[in-house]
DNA sequence: CTCAGGATGATCT
DNA sequence: GATCATCCTGAGG
C-alpha cells in the first residue's frame, strides 16, 4: 500500500478499496461500502473548482478529506489523482467494538460504522484530520489479502449525476449504509 | 452582509 | 416517507 494506490482514477480506486482494513487510532474494520467522486462529476464537492473548504481534494493524493454534513456530521473521504476523492461510507467492524459502542451509543456491530456519519463518529473522524496522510499514523490501511466479490450502483443522498453507478459495496455484506442491488435489467 | 443548501441520521407516522 | 437538528461555505447584493 503506497501512494501509486491512490494516484489513479478515484472510480477504480473506490473499488479496489473494498476489503482493505481501515484503522483510526487502532479503531475500525473491513471496508465495505465506498462512493468515487470526480472533479469532472456534478455531484463533487470538486466539481467547481479549489476552494477553502475542498482544498485537500486539490492536495496531494493518500490524504484525508474530512468535511462537516448537515452541519451535524462528518464524512471521511481518502483524495485520489487531483480533484477526485473515495467516500468511505461503511465498515465491518472489527477492531476496538468497545470504543465505537462508546463512542455511538449503541453496540450492534451493523450498525456501528454504517454510513458516512456514523463511521467517522465511531472511528473519532473528526475536521481536524482533513489533509492528514492516511498512510501514517494515526491511520492505518491494509488492502484486502483477497478480492472481495463487489456489487456497484447509484450513489446515495446526491441530486445530481444520480445515473452514474459510483457505488461500490461487497456484495451481500450486512454492514452496509443501505442494501446495494445491482443494476435492473 | 445575508442566505440557501447540502456526499446525513434519528425519529415519527 | 416526512421532518428536523444545526454548521459551515460559497454565491450574490
Amino acid at each position: 500500500m503506497d501512494e501509486e494506490f491512490f494516484m489513479r482514477d478515484a472510480v477504480a480506486v473506490a473499488a479496489d478499496l473494498l476489503g482493505a482494513r481501515l484503522l483510526v487510532h487502532d479503531v475500525g474494520g473491513v471496508i465495505v461500502e465506498t462512493e468515487a467522486y470526480r472533479q469532472d462529476d456534478e455531484a463533487s464537492h470538486s466539481h467547481r473548482g479549489p476552494t477553502r473548504a475542498n482544498a485537500a481534494m486539490f492536495g496531494a493524493p493518500a490524504r484525508a478529506y474530512v468535511y462537516r454534513s448537515y452541519g451535524l456530521h462528518f464524512c471521511f473521504n481518502i483524495v485520489c489523482e487531483t480533484g477526485s476523492a473515495v467516500l468511505i461510507r461503511g465498515l465491518q467492524p472489527t477492531h476496538g467494538l468497545e470504543t465505537m459502542a462508546q463512542r455511538r451509543g449503541l453496540a450492534d456491530p451493523r450498525r456501528l460504522c454504517a454510513g458516512p456519519g456514523n463511521l467517522c463518529k465511531a472511528l473519532g473522524v473528526t475536521k481536524l484530520m482533513d489533509g492528514m496522510p492516511i498512510l501514517s499514523p494515526p491511520f492505518s490501511l491494509a488492502l484486502a489479502a483477497e478480492k472481495p466479490a463487489i456489487v456497484s450502483g447509484p450513489r446515495i443522498g446526491i441530486s445530481k449525476a444520480v445515473d452514474l453507478a459510483w457505488r461500490f459495496a461487497i456484495e451481500g455484506s450486512p454492514y452496509l449504509s443501505k442494501p446495494l442491488r445491482p443494476a435492473e435489467r
